[in-house]
DNA sequence: TTGTACTTGTCTAAATATGGTCAAATTTAA
DNA sequence: TTAAATTTGACCATATTTAGACAAGTACAA
């Protein structure tokens, strides 16, 4: 599941068209059909407009979000899953210094 | 293990002071400091340099600089390890696709 | 075949990240 | 206690990314 994939889903489950999501969110319908493709970021803060517009918990999209604006970092490299993996270690390290 | 950890190990072990290897990778001592101290990432192409200083494996050098990137951007979020496993499956997700 | 929905390519301004410098402060070693 | 080594803070130019607009193209029903 990708932050596109999600949104789109999100956004057919209530019946909208693309055009009237991308002017609830104050986009163009070109501008949302590559967000829903994920060939461009959402803002982020435009998370918060699509959690009151469908009630979907905000930590999810915050998460889909981030994995995205990652993925899109090491689609191309040959050490992706090491790196991730790498980073991973570290942030648990991080949480359990500050625990 | 991050990059400036692993640049520092490799730097004590050739037995060389911060000034010298900055000088040989052509960078002023305050910025390799920050370096191995993780406040300042090292130009990509420089990771070729210390490969052939120290003869140690590229791919370990690419991975920690990438993982570096990565865990500055999910550094101070909180979803942060659901983020990155989330990146992972794609990760997967694509490799099967290619494979 | 015409309209509706969606996608895609090219372009842009503004924001952010990169890749540093330099001087001053701090730490460590002799 | 100095001197050498390292760290830190402030600053800066350039490169890249973000967050779009807009027009043209495609897909598909009616």
């Amino acid at each position: 599941m990708t932050i596109g994939q999600k949104i789109r889903e999100l956004r057919e489950n209530a019946g909208l068209k693309q055009r009237e999501l991308a002017y609830k969110l104050g986009v163009g319908e070109g501008f949302l059909s590559k967000v829903e493709n994920d060939q461009k970021p959402l803002k982020r803060e435009d998370l918060t407009k699509l959690n009151e517009l469908f009630k979907t918990p905000i930590e999810e999209l915050e998460s889909l979000w981030l994995a995205n604006k990652l993925y899109s970092i090491v689609r191309d490299e040959e050490s992706a899953l090491t790196a991730l993996k790498v980073a991973e270690e570290q942030v648990k390290y991080k949480n359990l210094k500050n625990a």
